[in-house]
DNA sequence: CGGCTAATGGAACAAGAGTTTCGATAATAT
DNA sequence: ATATTATCGAAACTCTTGTTCCATTAGCCG
């Protein structure tokens, strides 16, 4: 092999380079929702993409190096929190937001790719967890503009809280495959604050006098 | 091809054909741990199984086929509820329970690849909702308890409180990638039964008089 | 603009996955 | 025991995937 070139593409981005990119990262994302990751081939997507396959195993080695570069491509794309005045109010705008990513048939799709090549490919893997950790301490903010507001106890851990309104609906996505409704996102919302409120985000020893 | 069948191997069970079964299951979950899901190939089971490569595409069909298989195999392994005397010892437990098999080398490896298998694979997404769905169910048994006792105030939607115990393990697991070590597991219960006490798992309109 | 060379892509090749055929073997019924 | 036939498995086959080679194209820098 070429080694799955991190090199190739860097010293002249522009033009060509940058075409190539899109049109494959586009035929990739089609690939996906039209038969799923099992069926995402390189061969595939560089005939989809008008592109030599030559290019797409240089570049992107991988099923798995295609849809983290994907990911990567959506890490850029920064979601800032919201900011409504009220932990309730930007817990459930996260939570709507969460909802509706997983549903969005593009979107949604692509990051079961992702985290079903996350399973058995590192650099998959290491993209995933660096895109949420990094959505997480974004989101993180508004918990502790709550906790400054007196809404919620001091030493709440704002990251948990962030994590723990999301993952019912991962859980549901991912692991009993059940529809993510908007019922349940406000549901989680709802018992996150009700566990936050009662203190249960705050670490032992670690709450103020 | 032969219709990946699912008549093969129903008239004569026994003998050759179970022995058959347990060499491909075994095969299946050690090339899972060695190389992962993506790299689990019809092929190479069946050379470290020992049987012919035709009987096993005949009778699994695909990867999927396969780790759909073990999952269905370890369904039938049920691990009844606990009964500690309280709800908070009995979904300790549970969570316990989980935790353990998410690190366990076998196990743990087995079930993240079923999910990832899952995510294109009709067949393996019912096994492994079918195999949630009945967990849950069993051990929403121990919150029906703590209701009855006056643990948990009248109408907490036991599955729901179930399904919350679990899922920020499950998150770490699959989307942050993370440890999922016996804090996370034990803050977990903590969170979930403060939602529950204050009645974050009662449904509007369900509440009793 | 013109040279340098990164990057692409067609073609030929190699490797491996998936399929079909058919004779051998062994589970079950009587 | 013996007949019946479900199930298995070796081999030959086809098709797809992955790799290598090298000529062509087009960014980038002076």
């Amino acid at each position: 092999m070429d080694q799955p070139s991190r090199s190739a593409g860097t010293v002249r981005p522009g033009g060509r380079t940058a075409r190539v990119r899109a049109a494959v990262l586009e035929a990739t994302q089609d690939a996906l929702v039209e038969h799923g990751f099992h069926a995402l081939t390189m061969d595939q997507i560089a005939a989809r993409a008008g592109v030599g396959k030559t290019t797409v195993y240089r570049r992107w080695g991988s099923p798995a190096g295609l849809v983290t570069d994907l990911m990567n491509e959506f890490a850029n794309q920064s979601s800032p929190h919201a900011d409504t005045g009220s932990v309730e109010g930007d817990l459930r705008a996260n939570a709507l937001m969460v909802m509706e990513a997983l549903n969005d048939p593009r979107l949604g799709v692509t990051l079961q790719a992702v985290i079903a090549a996350a399973t058995s490919d590192e650099q998959a893997a290491l993209a995933l967890r660096t895109f949420y950790l990094r959505r997480i301490d974004e989101w993180a903010t508004v918990v502790e503009l709550a906790v400054a507001r007196g809404e919620l106890p001091q030493g709440t851990h704002a990251e948990e809280l962030i994590r723990a309104v999301s993952a019912p609906l991962y859980y549901r996505l991912v692991v009993t495959r059940e529809p993510v409704t908007r019922e349940v996102a406000e549901a989680s919302v709802a018992r996150a604050l009700a566990a936050a409120r009662a203190g249960a985000f705050v670490t032992a020893g670690d709450r103020s006098p």
